[in-house]
DNA sequence: CTGTTAGCGCTTTCAG
DNA sequence: CTGAAAGCGCTAACAG
């Protein structure tokens, strides 16, 4: 910049008001200073901007588990697209499986002087932050320890929809499967507890299935042995994209066709050959009102005590959550 | 930092001695900076550090297109741990569709003094990165305008095995639908080609369609198109995996079971009611691999001309693509 | 071994 | 309106 201020034969104080707006500068000046500009190729270096006390850096940073999880890549694009808008950038971190991986990473993210975080986060405490200086949201579900934005789906509601979907069908003996230890595990078998008291229906405690993993193969797995029960069930609501993905497998596999509703829609849920009936909310929302929101934090303009954003849940009927219950014990012919 | 030397009553540069790995120091003094460090809550300011002349900042930078893409995913994730593993961050930087946007988001980028870039890179040319002293790989296809590093998969021995595959099921027929100006687009239909020469088959050039988009619409629709054609193929090469979904779309629609083979393999691709063949590369393996490159040319452990690696394809046959050209024109009962 | 000092590139008073 | 000067937090070179 340096340069630039004696190219053009000014000093560094005008070029800094130059790039920076070009406020109080007299316009014949301001285009020389932009020639110079011009001619060195010269570029603003960001860091030492963010050097300034107070001043943070133009970049956000994201928080998350698998990217591979299409759940999460659509919150990544869409909080990236909404960050650009504003000329930030996102600084993903990586983050291992193991607990502390998570918070090695955030205080990595925060050592970069990061303008705020976005973090979906694991189980774990995330109290260390409170002292960071860093405005934080969460995503999809909250932390403990720390009272911050966050910004979710209205996973309760789901639940409930999914499982009032079922029983409306006439099923009475819907398995649920659940990953482990998610906040949002939790929301989603309430809401399926819900549906069941507001049809008088009882919920027989052995389909309630806490899996060992959130993975597809701890679903597949599961999902057999249930339907090898001597009193299998007539549905299963499988409350995580990958879970359905399990349970699809698990369900040709045995040539059975209970009725199944997934949480959370996911590409070719069309094209399968039943087609999966889901309980979808809008992901990218969820991504976008999390950007939107940390970036008025960040620039002070919100200044509200911590919000709540609570997305709402659609059920998608495809086929396969409108099966009946005498259809499901049958065994397909091959 | 300055607060850490007076609690622990020593110079300034003794802290940041420890803070850097405590090289001669005495341990007692080293012990008490530390102390100093854990009641003060000290971390030390990545920002400040990057502004040192030459040293950049732990951060990559990674800029590709549509996250919500698998096979970007794929990528980001990979790079994202290897990075992780040498204590770098990823930014990734928000790509629109116009061709400015890119160039833009790099420029931003490099203008955070990133250590190297891994670039997806879009038509366009590249050659302004030449003079920005940030090593840069490119990643899937290069670009023109710039001798960089490129990790690739083979897509030309792709192309042919997907191509030699259906002929070797008795196809003489085989339409490929390509994706518009891709690099790789070009490397697919010429091992298709060749594929076509070793059999020595010619090749019907209206079976070779170009799309004027890269979506699962576009493929879709080019795919009733030409199945309903007076003579239509008796097999189709879908040469990305959106263009795949596209194509079993449209069949599905059509009751027409032409043999399918995709590039890139995708989830789901098993379940589907005709498990669907495809050639495959470790995709994963392709941002591991950039990210290692960028690593060891940003730290200057690698001062190799530009390299050039070369991921291989392999055929993962599961139905769809063992169709024989007697079966194809048949329509389906329903 | 350890304290001091000079910047890195930029923004921001503070004078002129 | 514009130039000069003081740092931001840290590292590296240089004396003790």
């Amino acid at each position: 910049m340096i340069d630039v201020a004696r190219r053009a034969g000014v000093g560094l104080g005008t070029v800094s008001r130059v790039v920076n707006g070009g406020h109080g500068v007299r316009d014949e000046t301001a285009q020389r200073v932009r020639k110079a500009i011009d001619e060195l190729g010269f570029q603003r270096n960001e860091v030492a901007r963010a050097l300034r006390p107070g001043k943070k850096s133009s970049s956000l940073a994201l928080v998350l588990g698998d990217l591979t999880n299409p759940f999460f890549a659509s919150i990544a694009k869409a909080s990236l697209e909404v960050a650009g808008q504003s000329g930030f950038a996102v600084v993903l971190g990586s983050v291992d499986e193991d607990p502390e991986g998570e918070k090695r990473a955030i205080q990595e993210l925060v050592s970069r002087q990061v303008a705020g975080l976005m973090i979906v986060p694991d189980q774990g405490d995330h109290s260390f932050l409170a002292g960071a200086g860093v405005p934080v949201v969460f995503v999809d579900r909250p932390a403990t320890g720390l009272d911050a934005d966050i910004v979710m789906v209205d996973n309760e509601g789901g639940g409930r929809l999914a499982a009032a979907h079922l029983l409306a069908q006439g099923h009475r003996r819907i398995a649920i499967l659940l990953a482990p230890s998610y906040y949002t595990t939790g929301r989603r078998l309430r809401g399926y507890r819900r549906a069941h008291r507001e049809v008088d229906a009882t919920v027989d405690e052995s389909l309630v299935i806490q899996l060992p993993e959130g993975n597809a193969e701890a679903a597949e797995k599961a999902t057999r042995e249930v339907m090898l029960r001597a009193d299998p069930p007539t549905a299963i609501f499988a409350s995580t994209n990958f879970l359905t993905e399990g349970v699809l497998r698990a369900l040709r596999e045995l040539g059975r066709e209970p009725a199944v509703v997934g949480f959370d829609d996911f590409r070719l849920a069309d094209m399968l050959p039943t087609p999966v009936t889901v309980v979808a909310s809008d992901i990218a929302e969820l991504g976008r009102s999390a950007a939107r929101l940390l970036l008025d934090r960040a620039s002070g303009a919100d200044r509200r005590p911590p919000q709540r954003i609570v997305l709402p849940c659609a059920l998608i009927q495809r086929g396969s959550g409108e099966r009946t219950p005498d259809s499901a014990g049958n065994r397909k012919r091959r």
